[in-house]
DNA sequence: CCTAGGAGACTTTTT
DNA sequence: GTCTCCTAGG
């Protein structure tokens, strides 16, 4: 067990003390994923346990991945056997053994957030309600909180309805549960519902399951919800070896149900805990760590710890300030350049991460101009593109066609005649029947639809029915591929010849490689489809391997950073009602998460760490200024580099003296119309009408268009003679009357 | 059945 | 500003 050298006493003491409950907080950089790699290996090694008695629990596909290989290189093949895997992936595999006994069967699709809208929308048709006053994305919302503190529709409707819009929730989520069950689907919530329901009526699988674990490791445990809080404890209830691995200040999803309460609390809840810290980091140089503890100082609701490095003090953190995001960007592709040079970097040696996708359009501009190759993470991903749904559709109507959402996709797609007037139709009977939508067109002659619309349902039941036997007999490739070319979808986007068209096309040829790929691999047991598709609806593109190692300079949101690091950072947008978002600044609550995720965000530097602001942006659609962020002023001021601009220096003092107030202060909603704009002066505009000629300072001479809203919303239309139509906050803009 | 265009949304999103 | 979704009209 060499391997036991190269660990510091904190960690050496993680990795050996196996025995009864333990928590174990990893400060960012601190060697987690080696922690638990190692023990995991040390349980093996000591003849604890059997591969198969250890269970490891993930939040991401990759984090999983990562963790087997590291085991593999320290034990071997055995630690194949392991239960690793995410939460969502462990639990289906799981419910696919058990699902008889819950009403499912193993063929059991999982419906993604887009399928559970679409039937959200259909069951709000179907009780005639408008889909614009009840929301379907917020009843999912709220159906999907309930599910994850184990309130099912009937709790739901006696305890938490208040008003109109909780009653039509109440009622929506008991049809949607029926529905479900119905479709033999089950959405992600349901994948860690549906054990405890599984547990709490057959206790026998829950009693096998908890005495096969003996050891069970949770990473990411500041990620967790009410829900995998309570499957955990079960399950380790028998042998109690649960080690829970996180780190606090790294919580940051909240907002999507994961309670912080559960790390904070997990003394209470096992008062024997054995208890570590592992706060010596080894990413980054002493100024990023200095800093960002700094920063995390300022959050209440924290586990007491010192993160600390040896690592040399570093390059202080820059600051750059724009005029407006274009000019920001600029300063950043500019920085780039210039730290390529300097510290010899690569491209994929540098990210730049801001808080909301929409910020990536301007450094995307600004790269290509300079021609740096990056990549942007997070978007709209491949498995939610159109025509891959359309073929997984397919897929899954041949493995349960019981599956409504995958049914009302492909019904008549390729057009084939059976259109929103027969689709009603059949619906409604099938509602009528209760029954799934596949038995009801199954009863297709009595569903009074007109003759041509009869019999190209009976055609797509003969292709559905072929399609079954193909998924049956042979492998999913081969099956995918027949499917692929008979349901008509190949040549549907082969005749269209726009190069969207022939984008598509490509899409789903690489789909089916992936396909090809699944199958072929070696050490795949079970190459079917009905397994590629257990498999494919829990991946994402972060999973995505082949895009790994090309030399560019990565572009995504700081959420998709956590668990990265890169020797040079970026952190664009670094102002108020940005980040933090103006959507999470009400509470103190909010306000703390959005600090947690400017601490994640500063940790992935291991190098050299730059934020930027800009003065000016739109945002929707309106130029806004806003104050720099807080959160700048947390940053101990000794770490921040001051930069000779003039300009820049102003940035930082008043960043400064606003810090000497102790308590951090909230910037003023807006900045004053003062200096900024150089020597330009606006004249009073509340005068402005529509037709009139004006002069903006960066836009030059216009005509106003359009006048709208009232007071400090009051907003003009201005054709521009030379840069187009702008709509400009009156409050704000300034401009001459001409 | 397809399409253009209007209305309205709009933070983050491991599964 | 920009995207998505829905609807009316061809």
């Amino acid at each position: 067990m060499d391997f036991l050298q190269e660990l510091n006493p904190a960690q050496l003491e993680a990795v050996t003390k196996v025995n009864g409950p333990t928590m174990i907080i990893a400060g960012a950089g601190s060697g987690k994923t080696r922690v638990i790699t190692y023990r995991l290996a040390f349980i093996l090694e000591q003849g604890l346990a059997d591969p198969f008695e250890l269970l490891a629990l993930t939040f991401t596909n990759k984090a999983a991945k990562e963790m087997k290989n590291r085991i593999e290189a320290l034990v071997g093949g055995e630690a194949r056997g392991i239960w690793m895997g995410t939460f969502h992936s462990v639990f289906s595999r799981i419910l696919r053994m058990e699902a008889e006994k819950i009403g499912y069967t193993a063929q059991f699709t999982i419906y993604d957030t887009d399928d559970a809208i679409s039937l959200i929308k259909s069951i709000l048709k179907s009780l005639n309600l408008d889909d614009k006053v009840y929301k379907p994305r917020n009843i999912l919302n709220h159906i999907s909180r309930a599910k994850n503190y184990l309130i099912d529709p009937t709790e739901f409707e006696a305890k938490y309805v208040e008003d109109e819009k909780d009653r039509v929730t109440a009622q929506v989520y008991a049809i949607y549960q029926e529905r479900c069950l119905k479709a033999n689907a089950m959405d992600f919530d349901d994948l860690l519902v549906k054990p405890l329901e599984l547990f709490a009526a057959h206790p026998e699988v829950l009693h096998k399951l908890q005495h096969r674990f003996k050891y069970i490791v949770v990473d990411e445990y500041q990620d967790t919800n009410h829900a995998q809080y309570l499957i955990t404890r079960k399950l380790a209830a028998v042998h109690q070896n649960i080690c829970v691995v996180g780190d606090d200040s790294q919580s940051i999803y909240a907002f999507r149900g994961a309670n912080i309460q559960n790390i904070l609390n997990f003394k209470n809840d096992y008062p024997e805990v054995s208890y570590h810290k592992l706060e010596q980091n080894y990413r980054s140089t002493s100024v990023i760590v200095t800093a960002a503890n700094s920063v995390i100082a300022y959050n209440q609701n924290q586990l007491p710890k010192e993160v600390f490095t040896e690592n040399e003090f570093g390059e202080k953190i820059h600051l750059l300030t724009g005029d407006n995001e274009q000019d920001e960007s600029k300063k950043v592709v500019d920085a780039i350049r210039e730290q390529k040079l300097m510290l010899n970097l690569f491209n994929k040696d540098i990210a730049v991460l801001y808080r909301t996708n929409a910020q990536s359009r301007s450094i995307e501009d600004a790269l290509r101009r300079s021609n740096i190759p990056y990549k942007i993470y997070g978007g709209l991903s491949f498995y939610k593109r159109k025509e891959i749904k359309d073929i997984l559709a397919y897929l899954r109507m041949a493995i349960n066609p019981q599956d409504e959402e995958a049914l009302k996709r492909i019904i008549n797609y390729p057009v084939r005649g059976i259109g929103s007037t027969s689709l009603n139709r059949i619906v409604a009977a099938a509602g009528e029947l209760k029954v799934s939508l596949w038995e009801a067109i199954l009863k297709y002659p009595k569903l009074r639809l007109n003759k041509s619309a009869e019999s190209a349902v009976y055609n797509f039941i003969q292709a559905i029915r072929s399609f079954q036997t193909q998924a049956n007999r042979e492998n999913a490739y081969e099956a995918a591929a027949y499917i692929a070319k008979h349901s008509g979808i190949l040549k549907d986007l082969h005749s269209d010849e726009s190069p969207e068209g022939v984008s598509r096309w490509e899409n789903v040829q690489e789909l089916l490689n992936a396909i090809r790929e699944f199958t072929d691999q070696p050490e795949n047991q079970n190459p079917s489809l009905s397994q590629f598709l257990a498999e494919v609806s829990l991946m994402t593109d972060q999973d995505d391997k082949k895009k790994e190692d090309q030399d560019v300079v990565t572009l995504m949101t700081i959420h998709s950073a956590k668990g990265l690091e890169f020797n040079a950072v970026f952190v664009m947008g670094m102002e108020e009602e940005l980040f933090p978002s103006a959507m999470s600044s009400q509470t103190r609550e909010d306000i703390e998460e959005e600090r947690r995720l400017f601490y994640v965000a500063i940790t992935r530097a291991r190098k050299r760490l730059t934020l930027s602001t800009a003065r000016m942006r739109y945002q929707y659609g309106n130029l806004r200024m806003n104050e720099p962020s807080r959160f700048l002023r947390e940053i101990k001021p000794d770490l921040l580099h001051t930069l000779a601009r003039e300009k820049e220096r102003q940035i930082i003092q008043t960043i400064h003296q606003s810090r000497t107030t102790g308590v951090p202060v909230i910037p003023r909603k807006s900045i004053p119309t003062g200096s900024e704009g150089g020597d330009f002066e606006g004249d009073d505009l509340s005068q402005l009408a529509e037709g009139m000629r004006v002069e903006h300072p960066k836009f030059g001479l216009g005509t106003v268009t359009r006048l709208e809203g009232k007071s400090e919303d009051r907003k003009a239309t201005v054709s521009f003679d030379r840069k187009g139509e702008k709509v400009l906050l009156l409050r704000y803009a300034k401009m001459k009357l001409r």
